[in-house]
DNA sequence: TAGTGTGTCAACTAATCACTAAACGACTAA
DNA sequence: TTAGTCGTTTAGTGATTAGTTGACACACTA
Protein backbone atom coordinates (compact mmCIF):
# COMPACT_ATOMS: atom_id res chain seq x y z
CA UNK A 1 0.00 0.00 0.00
CA UNK A 2 0.93 3.57 -0.22
CA UNK A 3 1.26 5.57 2.02
CA UNK A 4 -0.79 9.20 2.68
CA UNK A 5 1.17 11.68 0.26
CA UNK A 6 4.38 9.87 0.35
CA UNK A 7 6.52 10.15 -2.87
CA UNK A 8 7.34 8.22 -5.54
CA UNK A 9 11.36 7.83 -4.50
CA UNK A 10 10.11 7.77 -0.21
CA UNK A 11 7.42 5.27 -1.77
CA UNK A 12 10.08 2.84 -3.42
CA UNK A 13 12.90 3.68 -0.66
CA UNK A 14 10.41 2.27 1.88
CA UNK A 15 9.64 -1.21 -0.14
CA UNK A 16 13.05 -2.17 -0.75
CA UNK A 17 14.07 -1.65 2.70
CA UNK A 18 11.08 -3.40 4.04
CA UNK A 19 12.17 -6.71 1.53
CA UNK A 20 15.84 -5.88 2.90
CA UNK A 21 17.15 -5.05 -0.71
CA UNK A 22 20.27 -3.35 -1.33
CA UNK A 23 20.63 -0.39 -3.47
CA UNK A 24 22.91 -1.89 -6.10
CA UNK A 25 21.03 -5.16 -5.88
CA UNK A 26 17.99 -3.64 -7.11
CA UNK A 27 19.28 -1.04 -9.49
CA UNK A 28 20.50 -4.34 -11.08
CA UNK A 29 17.17 -6.01 -11.45
CA UNK A 30 15.32 -3.05 -12.82
CA UNK A 31 18.16 -2.02 -14.65
CA UNK A 32 19.63 1.15 -13.84
CA UNK A 33 22.91 2.33 -12.42
CA UNK A 34 23.01 2.62 -8.47
CA UNK A 35 23.43 6.26 -8.87
CA UNK A 36 20.43 6.84 -10.39
CA UNK A 37 18.30 4.55 -8.22
CA UNK A 38 19.83 6.91 -4.99
CA UNK A 39 18.84 9.68 -6.64
CA UNK A 40 15.30 8.90 -7.82
CA UNK A 41 14.60 7.58 -4.38
CA UNK A 42 15.18 10.52 -2.46
CA UNK A 43 12.82 12.26 -5.29
CA UNK A 44 15.87 14.40 -6.79
CA UNK A 45 15.35 13.06 -10.01
CA UNK A 46 11.81 12.46 -11.92
CA UNK A 47 10.62 9.01 -11.65
CA UNK A 48 12.42 6.54 -14.31
CA UNK A 49 10.13 5.48 -17.82
CA UNK A 50 7.21 3.58 -17.95
CA UNK A 51 9.60 0.14 -18.15
CA UNK A 52 11.50 0.70 -15.28
CA UNK A 53 8.06 1.30 -13.60
CA UNK A 54 6.76 -1.73 -14.63
CA UNK A 55 9.88 -3.43 -13.77
CA UNK A 56 9.98 -2.04 -10.20
CA UNK A 57 6.18 -2.98 -9.32
CA UNK A 58 7.39 -6.65 -10.85
CA UNK A 59 10.08 -6.74 -8.27
CA UNK A 60 7.85 -5.67 -5.31
CA UNK A 61 4.57 -7.51 -6.50
CA UNK A 62 3.07 -3.99 -6.89
CA UNK A 63 -0.19 -2.93 -8.91
CA UNK A 64 1.63 -1.82 -12.09
CA UNK A 65 -1.23 0.52 -12.78
CA UNK A 66 -1.07 2.54 -9.02
CA UNK A 67 2.88 2.72 -9.32
CA UNK A 68 2.41 4.03 -12.55
CA UNK A 69 -0.38 7.20 -11.15
CA UNK A 70 2.46 7.60 -8.19
CA UNK A 71 5.23 8.12 -10.89
CA UNK A 72 2.63 10.66 -12.68
CA UNK A 73 2.21 8.47 -15.42
CA UNK A 74 -0.24 6.17 -17.16
CA UNK A 75 0.09 2.86 -18.87
CA UNK A 76 0.43 3.24 -22.68
CA UNK A 77 -1.99 0.28 -23.31
CA UNK A 78 -4.84 3.05 -21.45
CA UNK A 79 -4.00 5.50 -23.96
CA UNK A 80 -3.75 3.55 -26.84
CA UNK A 81 -7.46 2.02 -26.24
CA UNK A 82 -8.75 5.86 -25.06
CA UNK A 83 -7.34 6.67 -28.62
CA UNK A 84 -9.72 4.04 -30.31
CA UNK A 85 -12.70 5.62 -29.01
CA UNK A 86 -11.97 9.22 -28.20
CA UNK A 87 -15.32 10.66 -27.75
CA UNK A 88 -16.99 8.14 -26.00
CA UNK A 89 -14.03 7.55 -23.48
CA UNK A 90 -13.06 11.24 -22.81
CA UNK A 91 -16.60 11.94 -22.18
CA UNK A 92 -16.75 8.49 -19.58
CA UNK A 93 -13.63 9.65 -17.64
CA UNK A 94 -15.16 13.25 -17.20
CA UNK A 95 -17.94 11.64 -15.93
CA UNK A 96 -15.69 9.85 -13.34
CA UNK A 97 -14.04 12.27 -12.42
CA UNK A 98 -15.04 13.64 -8.93
CA UNK A 99 -16.69 9.84 -8.50
CA UNK A 100 -15.71 7.74 -5.64
CA UNK A 101 -13.43 4.63 -6.50
CA UNK A 102 -16.21 2.53 -5.58
CA UNK A 103 -18.74 3.85 -7.62
CA UNK A 104 -16.00 3.79 -10.33
CA UNK A 105 -15.39 0.10 -9.34
CA UNK A 106 -19.23 -0.43 -10.05
CA UNK A 107 -19.52 1.06 -12.94
CA UNK A 108 -16.22 -1.22 -13.99
CA UNK A 109 -18.73 -4.26 -13.19
CA UNK A 110 -21.32 -2.91 -14.49
CA UNK A 111 -19.15 -2.58 -18.23
CA UNK A 112 -17.94 -6.35 -17.51
CA UNK A 113 -21.77 -6.98 -17.89
CA UNK A 114 -22.25 -5.57 -20.36
CA UNK A 115 -19.50 -7.04 -22.41
CA UNK A 116 -19.68 -10.12 -21.60
CA UNK A 117 -23.38 -11.42 -21.36
CA UNK B 1 -15.12 14.21 -40.07
CA UNK B 2 -12.37 12.34 -40.43
CA UNK B 3 -11.76 10.36 -43.53
CA UNK B 4 -10.40 6.26 -43.77
CA UNK B 5 -6.75 6.45 -42.30
CA UNK B 6 -6.17 10.04 -42.83
CA UNK B 7 -3.09 10.99 -41.02
CA UNK B 8 -2.62 13.80 -38.83
CA UNK B 9 -1.06 15.72 -41.33
CA UNK B 10 -3.31 15.16 -44.50
CA UNK B 11 -6.84 15.67 -42.41
CA UNK B 12 -5.17 19.30 -41.34
CA UNK B 13 -4.00 19.79 -44.52
CA UNK B 14 -7.86 18.81 -45.82
CA UNK B 15 -9.33 21.19 -43.28
CA UNK B 16 -6.68 23.89 -44.33
CA UNK B 17 -7.91 23.85 -48.00
CA UNK B 18 -11.49 23.26 -47.22
CA UNK B 19 -11.37 26.58 -45.62
CA UNK B 20 -9.29 28.42 -47.81
CA UNK B 21 -6.94 29.25 -45.66
CA UNK B 22 -3.40 29.89 -46.40
CA UNK B 23 -0.55 27.85 -44.88
CA UNK B 24 1.04 31.09 -43.75
CA UNK B 25 -2.26 32.69 -42.13
CA UNK B 26 -2.89 29.20 -40.58
CA UNK B 27 0.42 29.34 -38.99
CA UNK B 28 0.25 32.17 -37.61
CA UNK B 29 -3.07 31.49 -36.05
CA UNK B 30 -2.00 28.09 -34.21
CA UNK B 31 1.27 30.12 -33.62
CA UNK B 32 3.66 28.03 -35.18
CA UNK B 33 6.35 28.95 -38.34
CA UNK B 34 4.87 28.37 -41.46
CA UNK B 35 7.98 25.83 -42.27
CA UNK B 36 6.42 23.36 -39.47
CA UNK B 37 3.38 23.74 -40.28
CA UNK B 38 3.88 22.38 -44.22
CA UNK B 39 6.12 19.86 -43.14
CA UNK B 40 3.65 18.91 -40.33
CA UNK B 41 0.81 18.87 -43.03
CA UNK B 42 2.70 16.52 -45.13
CA UNK B 43 3.32 14.16 -42.46
CA UNK B 44 7.49 14.70 -42.58
CA UNK B 45 7.43 16.00 -38.76
CA UNK B 46 5.44 14.06 -36.29
CA UNK B 47 2.00 16.53 -35.06
CA UNK B 48 3.02 19.10 -32.64
CA UNK B 49 2.31 19.89 -29.23
CA UNK B 50 -1.38 19.34 -27.35
CA UNK B 51 -1.31 23.12 -27.44
CA UNK B 52 -0.69 23.21 -30.89
CA UNK B 53 -3.29 20.77 -31.46
CA UNK B 54 -6.01 22.33 -29.36
CA UNK B 55 -5.54 25.46 -31.28
CA UNK B 56 -5.79 23.85 -34.48
CA UNK B 57 -9.27 22.48 -33.04
CA UNK B 58 -10.21 25.59 -32.14
CA UNK B 59 -9.53 27.19 -35.77
CA UNK B 60 -11.54 24.37 -37.57
CA UNK B 61 -14.35 23.67 -34.87
CA UNK B 62 -13.00 20.19 -34.68
CA UNK B 63 -13.38 17.68 -31.12
CA UNK B 64 -10.66 17.96 -29.38
CA UNK B 65 -10.49 14.59 -28.09
CA UNK B 66 -10.69 12.96 -31.14
CA UNK B 67 -7.89 15.52 -33.23
CA UNK B 68 -5.34 14.57 -30.07
CA UNK B 69 -6.32 11.10 -30.82
CA UNK B 70 -5.18 11.39 -34.48
CA UNK B 71 -2.34 13.16 -33.19
CA UNK B 72 -1.67 9.93 -31.27
CA UNK B 73 -2.26 11.67 -28.19
CA UNK B 74 -4.36 11.96 -24.72
CA UNK B 75 -5.74 15.34 -23.18
CA UNK B 76 -3.66 15.56 -20.30
CA UNK B 77 -7.03 16.04 -18.04
CA UNK B 78 -7.65 12.76 -18.91
CA UNK B 79 -4.57 11.10 -17.80
CA UNK B 80 -5.17 13.11 -14.65
CA UNK B 81 -7.94 11.70 -14.07
CA UNK B 82 -6.81 8.30 -14.31
CA UNK B 83 -4.25 9.10 -11.96
CA UNK B 84 -6.73 9.97 -9.08
CA UNK B 85 -8.25 6.17 -9.48
CA UNK B 86 -5.53 4.31 -11.21
CA UNK B 87 -7.06 0.69 -10.18
CA UNK B 88 -10.41 1.21 -10.93
CA UNK B 89 -10.24 3.15 -14.22
CA UNK B 90 -7.60 0.92 -15.50
CA UNK B 91 -10.45 -1.93 -15.09
CA UNK B 92 -13.15 0.01 -16.62
CA UNK B 93 -10.89 1.13 -19.90
CA UNK B 94 -9.55 -2.28 -20.51
CA UNK B 95 -13.14 -3.79 -20.07
CA UNK B 96 -14.06 -1.35 -22.28
CA UNK B 97 -11.27 -2.38 -25.00
CA UNK B 98 -13.26 -4.25 -27.99
CA UNK B 99 -16.50 -2.75 -27.11
CA UNK B 100 -18.18 -0.44 -29.73
CA UNK B 101 -18.74 3.04 -29.51
CA UNK B 102 -22.64 2.65 -28.91
CA UNK B 103 -21.81 0.45 -26.13
CA UNK B 104 -19.09 2.89 -24.47
CA UNK B 105 -21.49 5.95 -24.84
CA UNK B 106 -24.49 3.93 -22.89
CA UNK B 107 -21.79 3.39 -20.35
CA UNK B 108 -20.85 6.64 -19.99
CA UNK B 109 -25.00 7.94 -19.99
CA UNK B 110 -25.15 4.94 -17.16
CA UNK B 111 -22.37 7.09 -15.17
CA UNK B 112 -23.40 10.73 -16.06
CA UNK B 113 -26.72 9.17 -13.81
CA UNK B 114 -24.83 7.36 -11.17
CA UNK B 115 -23.33 10.59 -10.59
CA UNK B 116 -26.04 12.97 -10.54
CA UNK B 117 -28.17 10.83 -8.89
C1' DT C 1 44.22 -2.18 9.13
C1' DA C 2 42.95 -3.80 4.94
C1' DG C 3 39.08 -5.08 2.61
C1' DT C 4 34.14 -5.07 1.62
C1' DG C 5 29.52 -3.23 1.49
C1' DT C 6 26.50 0.70 2.19
C1' DG C 7 24.52 4.97 -0.01
C1' DT C 8 25.87 9.64 -2.16
C1' DC C 9 28.09 13.61 -4.92
C1' DA C 10 29.54 16.15 -9.00
C1' DA C 11 29.85 16.14 -13.67
C1' DC C 12 28.48 14.64 -17.95
C1' DT C 13 25.80 12.73 -22.12
C1' DA C 14 23.09 10.57 -25.87
C1' DA C 15 18.71 10.75 -27.78
C1' DT C 16 14.42 12.67 -28.61
C1' DC C 17 11.08 16.50 -28.95
C1' DA C 18 9.31 20.43 -30.77
C1' DC C 19 10.28 23.36 -33.22
C1' DT C 20 12.84 27.93 -36.36
C1' DA C 21 15.35 30.90 -40.10
C1' DA C 22 16.55 31.85 -44.55
C1' DA C 23 16.60 30.95 -49.11
C1' DC C 24 14.08 28.90 -53.26
C1' DG C 25 11.20 27.87 -57.40
C1' DA C 26 6.53 28.24 -59.37
C1' DC C 27 2.79 31.00 -60.27
C1' DT C 28 -0.21 35.39 -60.58
C1' DA C 29 -1.44 40.27 -61.06
C1' DA C 30 -0.15 45.08 -62.13
C1' DT D 1 9.23 42.76 -65.38
C1' DT D 2 9.01 43.06 -61.09
C1' DA D 3 6.58 42.67 -56.96
C1' DG D 4 3.70 39.63 -54.19
C1' DT D 5 2.00 35.24 -52.76
C1' DC D 6 2.13 30.23 -52.57
C1' DG D 7 4.07 26.02 -50.47
C1' DT D 8 8.79 23.76 -50.00
C1' DT D 9 13.84 22.74 -49.07
C1' DT D 10 18.02 22.70 -46.37
C1' DA D 11 20.08 23.11 -42.31
C1' DG D 12 20.01 23.86 -38.22
C1' DT D 13 18.65 24.84 -32.53
C1' DG D 14 17.23 24.99 -27.54
C1' DA D 15 14.91 22.37 -24.09
C1' DT D 16 13.79 18.25 -22.00
C1' DT D 17 14.13 13.24 -20.91
C1' DA D 18 16.28 9.63 -19.04
C1' DG D 19 19.77 8.28 -17.81
C1' DT D 20 25.67 7.16 -16.95
C1' DT D 21 30.62 7.24 -14.93
C1' DG D 22 33.88 7.53 -11.42
C1' DA D 23 35.21 9.06 -7.14
C1' DC D 24 33.82 9.58 -2.37
C1' DA D 25 32.83 9.01 2.86
C1' DC D 26 31.16 6.10 6.24
C1' DA D 27 30.36 1.66 8.79
C1' DC D 28 31.33 -3.10 9.60
C1' DT D 29 34.30 -7.22 10.02
C1' DA D 30 38.19 -10.61 9.30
Amino acid sequence: MIKGNELFGAHIRRLREEHDLGLREMAKMIGVSPTYLSKVERDEFAPPAEDKVRAIAEVFGSDIDELLALAGRVSSDLTDIIRQHPVELSALLRTAQGMSSVEIAALAKKARRTKDG
